[in-house]
DNA sequence: GGCATTCAGGACGTTTTCTGTCCTGAATAG
DNA sequence: CTATTCAGGACAGAAAACGTCCTGAATGCC
């Protein structure tokens, strides 16, 4: 019987629920001896994960952070949650993360029970749309080409490209990438034996194959060519200064933690140094300074006339009818 | 020895960063007989997670999804991956999961290895103020409160209430709200002897005291008067129809999954119903319409105003110098 | 300074489990 | 038809787990 690592992994899930538990109270829910809990624990730290013990009344043992992580036993809640999460460090275009999102996502692609997927799904798509400005790809979709580009595994799916009609592919894919404007995959696409990228929101009826390939390296002149496609859009960066007409005070007062890097240029103006990934997310930061604040742009000439321009736009948008 | 505990948990790993693996390779990497393998492939099974396994060449085991989750088993890059992923989709106000993903960030403060915590905070502040419109808390404080709410225990800080002295205050918390502005925490301050709310960017040098307390159950008025504070700002919502000069079909191209809900109008025209929590999350959406695209906004007077005023000061700020 | 509470861990005997080494079966792909 | 791969019974020696009993030691409270 595994009845001894099933209870191990039983106290890993209650040290981590709580902060704190005494002994006893461990040893009564997992019905064995304190004796045992304690050599239950022993093992715990055997295992490298860091379970700190206080003596005398109010003491207990508490799992604390230690060299490594330890097993994560997640309610499906949490994990639905987590999963959501990961989506959107991922769509956020976590740079540094990007990879790791979707490894770690395919982690609960592989395991998460299909009650759990389906919340995702429906959770998923209405928090990453409305969180910020790239075209969110479906969840679903983004954790099943994440697990085939984890494991190498060949995918055949529809495809409509711009204006023409839709195809079938056979496509060995490579990696996904987060743009600007939505989810790309780079992969090699079989029937034309090419490297290709697709787009995520024009992908449709996926299915796995189950056949497995042998990893192909992107040719070094096509890959900084779809590289330079993609990472070019997500690492462009639009810089600005915006003067605001208020007291460095004041703005840290009402901007808390977005205030970082501002400066004080005067009594009543403040300098705000903001980057961006595109103009228009450039635009939506500018729209949270409070009405009562008036500010002054400070960039190229050419950010400035899109500014004006979607300013003007804007303007004409917002007549009353 | 815990070695088999040990090493059903590295088998565990193993099986969720691949979806396949051949039974004499696992047994290899192990380092055990083959027959000891398919007894521990066995023990997870009896632990309820559902391991596949197919024969002949080609065959393999592979971990599936099942009526639970398995305990997940990340590297340290996938946690902070991880941990910010749950930072964003908490501030992002995941309505449904806004407590859970505050339970599961919990788990990681608790465990997380002070390295990756490290990395998170750095992260998680740059990504999370570039996010979304909301001031964001710093993630390090959100993470202790956040613990500290759900194990009851009572933390002191020192709070600069608006316009006042920095104070010390001793407080019971009960929950984390977040609400348009920013992050709140409502708890009970023992020094005043009332229920009150406090603002995470004005908290500051929080430590938690050990000292558990019972939980005090939020008064029937006081509460729904805190819940209308915070949730009423979380749950306002804006909403607007924009009429965009473009055929439906191309709106669905290009805004690919965010057409969610746009009609068509006639050849010409497009409506497409937004809804935001709030102006300037609104004027944020709208700035990402292209440039190209001329729209209407319909929505009440007192949204278009706003927009107007946005608008006319974004023309003001964004004059060439 | 006592006293209760809580973790720590050695010793021991019995019971159970684990592992490797055989083996035979059965499914599957080419 | 054959090579490959999972499945699992039997067996024996080694190892471990568990409970019971006991002594220490730290800690907070009165």
């Amino acid at each position: 019987m595994a009845e001894n690592l099933s209870r191990v992994l039983a106290l890993l899930g209650l040290l981590q629920t709580h902060r704190q538990w005494r002994g006893s109270e461990l040893a009564a829910r997992l019905e064995v001896t304190e004796r045992t809990l304690r050599r239950d624990i022993d093992r715990i730290r055997e295992l490298g994960y860091s379970v700190a013990a206080s003596r005398g009344p109010a003491g207990g043992y508490r799992l604390e952070s230690g060299a490594t992580l330890p097993p994560l036993l997640l309610s499906e809640e949490e994990a639905v949650t987590m999963a959501i999460g990961l989506q959107l460090a991922a769509s956020e275009g976590l740079d540094d993360g990007q990879q790791t999102a979707l490894t770690a996502l395919a982690k609960f692609e592989q395991v998460l029970p299909s009650a759990a997927r389906a919340r995702v799904n429906a959770l998923g798509t209405s928090v990453t749309t409305a969180a910020a400005g790239r075209a969110a790809a479906s969840p679903a979709l983004l954790g099943q080409l994440a697990l085939a580009c984890r494991d190498g595994e060949r995918v055949r799916f529809r495809y409509r490209a711009h204006g023409a009609e839709e195809t079938s592919r056979s496509v060995e894919p490579s990696s996904l990438v987060a743009a600007d404007r939505g989810w790309y995959l780079i992969g090699w696409d079989r029937d034309r034996d090419a490297w290709r990228t697709f787009r995520l929101d024009r992908i449709s009826a996926v299915f796995p194959t189950g056949v497995h390939f042998a990893a192909r390296p992107l040719p070094a002149a096509s890959a900084a060519e779809f590289l330079a496609a993609s990472v070019e859009s997500v690492q462009s960066q639009v810089t600005a200064d915006v003067l605001l007409r208020m007291p460095l005070a004041d703005m840290r007062e009402q901007f808390a933690s977005w205030a970082v890097g501002a400066t004080r240029v005067d009594d009543l103006t403040t300098r705000w140094p903001v980057t961006a990934r595109s103009v228009p997310q450039l635009a939506g930061l500018l729209a949270w300074i409070p009405p009562s604040v008036d500010y002054e742009v400070v960039a190229t000439e050419e950010v400035l006339a899109q500014l004006r321009g979607h300013a003007a736009r804007m303007a004409r948008a917002a007549t009353s009818q």
